[in-house]
RNA sequence: GGGCGCUUAGCUCAGCUGGUUCAGAGCGCCUGCCUUACAAGCAGGAGGCCGGGGGUUCGAAUCCCUCAGCGCCCA
């Protein structure tokens, strides 16, 4: 394949192809096979389902780059790598949608005026229409996925897992039915759980409401208010009031009791009496309970069961009224007097305000700030609101998971979200289950008519457990999204049947996700890992950051700051969004990307590809259609330059297979880089280019050319996981060493784990005085104006006979790289007028610039340097002089300081020198 | 209220187990180059009390305490 390549790199037209081949060669596919028959040893990631109806968006980007990249890596280094895609039903979510739709389309037609079957019909066919794009998008950024075993939640399989999970926990008695006080979104109309209900700090106000007390309390009213009640107050009316505090007034309508703390002494004389309660003119008593704090607000609660958790509990304690006054649409039902009846909450909030204010009874407001949760699907403000629904006991499953993370079975990544994961295990509270709607899992369970009993089963049944009655109804409700995603990493292997894809794949090992489902997905992914199948789900957890842009505003449709991933794919290149966002993914921190200059943005990416694109342009052309050599059979031809970068290859190698292995893909990237670019491109390529053209002897072109292919291979191989497509195109296209193997693919090519014995540390002491002294040459010719093109001679002076004997053998690449004519050496200082610098090992660098160069000028700059070499050596003096330093610090850190001193010393002797004869000029 | 994290160049961030000519990278900026792979590039440069204060240590951007500012999670 010698196809010209043109200049500039262009994604769209390698890319897609690329992609297919690879899919179609079977590279994705991992059989079970390979594991139980073969023994491979087996790498498995299973995909964060995304919503079945979501469109890529650049957080999904950053999510599945990530995987890719992983899964890549050890693909590469001979692991079975299984990386399993598939979607996720999203009840509240798609069923949103979709009414939605149906509303736009036939009229504001609600789900209601279809009927269950009709409406689901309507969800599959859309699901069926637009389900598969993001799966597809996601192909575009070269997420090279298991295709053949993409799942869906709602598939028979993972939907038996499901009803098996249910039942199983039904029979274990971890899964209860009952009334509690529940996150209720009224818009959605359905139950929501803890986690769905997202607190959002905000600004609200905090009411004072006076409640009279009943006129035969009065006695205990006095007595309060003696015993330092402020609270207790008398009207001008001559009745007694006391006051409590609430940021929700409508709830006042269902309190059914107010509360004090039993051992609050204040109010002790009032506990059993009974207040009027205003509006509803009904009479509630006042209890003690230990849930009350006497320091916050007055110490008087007022008590709403139906409508709050903790007076639910305080109700349930002292046996208090329960009272539900809201619809299942949050406004004011049957149970409230009529001018506040058939009211929003809100409306109701402000009627009841205002009844308060004309009798009298208002005792003000402040500001206060405090969370208010909301839906996290749609953001209307969550109602806590008295409902029965199905629970999971979450106590005995936490356990497990909880040693699990204690133990070291299971690794956050960064480590510190092990704390919060821990914490929310060891406060874990029931979850709730059942949610109002119809996209999603039915509950596998049966309601009797005739006895009330309730059968839950694996087939549906035909008649009562119970009883045996055939009146039996299927509970209308469906499952939390999420009971079927904690069931995702075994699930998607056909669990509960146990074939060989789950003795082959469970568990897997790395879950990379971000850390706001921590709690949703990960904790209870790992939970049921241990419940249902007695092991973890994976062993580390690799939580990346979020998406931002440029002014640190989290991404989302509504603010409209979104980066669409294909569009930047379609203009750039998945490489280039691949590789932009991986040298931003540091560990833990937040990735920030203008939405409005995608070229800027991206740029670092797109620059990256292209300039591998080039380097490999230019190998590939120079290196020919000749055979080449192993690098085995040209060794005693290699040049410094050529050991050097061997070293640096075997560095690179070590370095970024330790940085991947633990999750630091942005220090991958930054020694690719660093290799690729500094040392590959910069350096190396430039020493080469006169041996590739046969300027020396056919050996060292033999020598170059063979070390040039094996290291540019190696450094695709090193690049693939980063930037898939690329690095193929190009590896591709090199030619192979005689008698070497060449792998089926790029992708499964074996990753360059590092090897010591190339490490040549003599190799880089030389090229590293070799690259100062370019460096420093071409830094004098700047300095002075001399032109780039313009030919000038060097004179180095104290050089010892190694290095003078290695510098004659590179004048072509001196003159190639630095414009060096001449090079002459010379001992002591040298006068003349010129550009002088020193090398760190002291010897002079000097460039006679007769006419260009400003005596004045290069004075104050060798003054200068003198000054800076001056400040060191002081500081390295008083480290040495310091007893302590010598006698404590390990001796190679001493020596390196004596080491120092000596390098700065010559430096500054030198400088001095020169510095003293050019005075005398 | 409880917990966690962040603060290093104009911007976004590295800097691991305290010690390398330790203060770095990318982007941006300045100067000069269309050099036979690459102007999406090359060469050279400017730019920082490592948030403030205190401590531990022979030695602190790095460890500890404290203050300030910002952010996140849980209640």
């Amino acid at each position: 394949m010698s196809d010209a390549l043109p200049t500039r790199l262009d994604p769209a037209s390698i890319e897609r192809p690329l992609y297919e081949r690879s899919r179609e060669r079977g590279l994705f596919h991992v059989p079970a096979s390979r594991v139980l028959a073969d023994g491979a040893d087996p790498y498995v990631i299973v995909i964060p389902p995304p919503n079945v109806t979501a469109v890529l968006h650049m957080g999904h980007g950053l999510n599945n780059t990530v995987q890719d990249v992983l899964i890549r890596f050890e693909r590469m280094r001979g692991r079975a790598a299984l990386w399993v895609p598939g979607t996720d039903h999203a009840g509240i979510a798609t069923q949103n949608v979709v009414e939605r739709k149906i509303a736009s389309e036939r009229d504001g037609a609600t789900r209601f005026d279809l009927g269950r079957e009709a409406f689901l019909r309507e969800v599959w066919d859309f699901v069926n229409d637009t389900g598969g794009t993001i799966l597809e998008q996601l192909e575009a950024i070269g997420a090279s996925c298991d295709w053949e075993r993409t799942r869906f939640t709602l598939d028979p399989g993972l939907s038996k897992a499901v009803r098996e999970v249910f039942v199983q926990l039904h029979e274990r008695g971890l899964i209860y039915r009952g009334e509690y006080i529940i996150n209720w979104c009224p818009r959605c109309g359905t139950a929501l759980s803890n986690e769905e209900a997202e607190a959002e700090e905000s600004e609200g106000r905090l009411h004072h409401l006076r409640y009279p007390l009943a006129p035969e309390a009065a006695a205990a009213a006095q007595a309060a208010r003696e015993a330092g009640a402020d609270a207790i107050e008398r009207t001008d009316d001559g009745r007694w009031t006391l006051t409590v505090s609430t940021t929700r007034p409508e709830t006042m309508l269902g309190d059914t009791g107010v509360a004090v703390h039993p051992a609050d002494e204040r109010y002790a004389p009032l506990v059993g009496a009974e207040v009027e309660l205003p509006l509803a003119g009904r009479r509630i008593p006042i209890v003690a309970d230990d849930w009350v704090d006497p320091e916050f607000g007055t110490g008087m609660v007022k008590v709403t069961p139906a409508h709050d958790p903790n007076d639910f509990e305080i109700a349930r304690r002292t046996g208090l009224e329960i009272l539900n006054v809201l619809t299942p649409e949050a406004a004011t039902n049957e149970n409230v007097p009529e001018p506040f009846r058939g009211l929003d909450r809100f409306d109701a909030r402000r009627a009841v305000l205002e009844a308060f204010r004309e009798a009298g009874l208002f005792a003000g407001d402040e500001p206060h700030t405090h969370a208010i949760p909301r839906c996290y699907r749609c953001d209307t403000v969550v109602e806590p609101r008295l409902s029965e629904q199905w629970f999971v006991r979450m106590e005995p499953l936490a356990e497990p998971a909880l040693r699990a993370s204690r133990e070291g079975t299971v690794r956050f990544h960064p480590d510190r979200w092990t704390k919060v994961y821990e914490e929310w295990l060891e406060n874990i509270r029931d979850w709730c289950i059942s949610r109002q709607l119809w996209w999603g899992h039915r509950i596998p369970a049966w309601h009797c008519a005739d006895c009330a009993g309730i059968t839950v089963a694996r087939e549906d049944p035909d008649a009562c457990a119970t009883c045996g009655s055939i009146a039996i109804e299927q509970d209308p409700d469906v499952l939390d999204t999420w009971f079927s995603s904690w069931l995702w990493p075994f699930s998607v292997f056909d669990w509960p049947d146990s074939g060989d894809d789950l003795k082959a794949f469970y568990p897997g090992h790395t879950l990379v996700t971000a850390p706001e489902i921590l709690f949703f997905w990960v904790a209870r992914m790992i939970m049921a890992g241990y419940e249902f199948q007695g092991e973890t789900p994976f062993r580390d957890v690799f939580l990346h950051g979020t998406v931002r842009d440029a002014k640190g505003r989290k991404m989302s449709k509504s603010l409209g700051n979104g980066i669409d991933p294909i569009e930047v794919v379609d203009r750039f290149g998945a490489d280039a969004l691949r590789y932009t966002v991986l040298s931003m993914c540091g560990v833990g921190t937040d990735i920030h990307l203008d939405h409005e200059d995608l070229e800027a943005a991206f740029a670092p990416g797109r620059n990256f590809a292209n300039k591998l694109w080039n380097a490999g342009r230019f190998t590939l052309m120079s290196v020919g259609e000749g055979t080449v050599a192993p690098i085995a059979a040209v060794e005693g031809d290699l040049r410094t330059a050529d050991r050097w970068i061997l070293s640096r290859l075997a560095k690179t190698s070590a370095g970024m297979t330790r940085a991947l292995e633990r999750f630091r893909l942005h220090e991958a990237v930054e020694r690719a880089h660093h290799f690729f670019w500094g040392d590959f491109a910069d350096w190396y390529l430039e020493l080469v280019k006169g041996r590739l053209r046969g300027e020396e002897d056919e050996a060292s072109r033999q020598a170059a050319r063979a070390v040039l292919v094996h290291v540019f291979d190696r450094t695709l191989r090193l690049l693939h996981p980063l930037v898939p497509f690329v690095t193929e195109h190009l590896w591709d296209r090199i030619p192979w060493p005689e008698g070497e193997e060449r792998p089926e693919s790029l992708l499964v090519a074996p990753w360059p784990g590092g090897d010591p014995a190339r490490e040549d540390e003599a190799a880089e002491e030389g090229m590293a005085v070799f690259q100062e002294l370019v460096t420093t040459v071409r830094s004098l010719r700047k300095e002075y104006g001399v032109g780039e093109g313009a030919p000038v001679t060097l004179v180095l002076r104290g050089a010892d006979p190694a290095l003078r004997s290695t510098l004659e053998g590179e004048r072509s690449r001196l003159h190639q790289l630095a414009r060096v004519e001449t090079l002459e050496f010379g001992d002591g200082v040298g006068g003349g007028v010129g550009a002088t610098a020193v090398l760190s090992s002291g010897q002079e660098v000097f460039l006679p610039l007769e006419g260009l160069v400003d005596l004045d000028r290069e004075r104050a700059r060798l003054a200068g340097e003198i000054e800076r070499l001056e400040g060191q050596l002081q500081a390295i003096a008083k480290k040495l002089a310091n007893e302590a330093f010598v006698t404590r610090a390990p001796a190679e850190v001493v020596e390196k300081e004596r080491q120092k001193e000596s390098s700065f010393r010559a430096q500054r002797d030198t400088l001095r020198e020169k510095l003293a004869i050019l005075e005398g000029v």
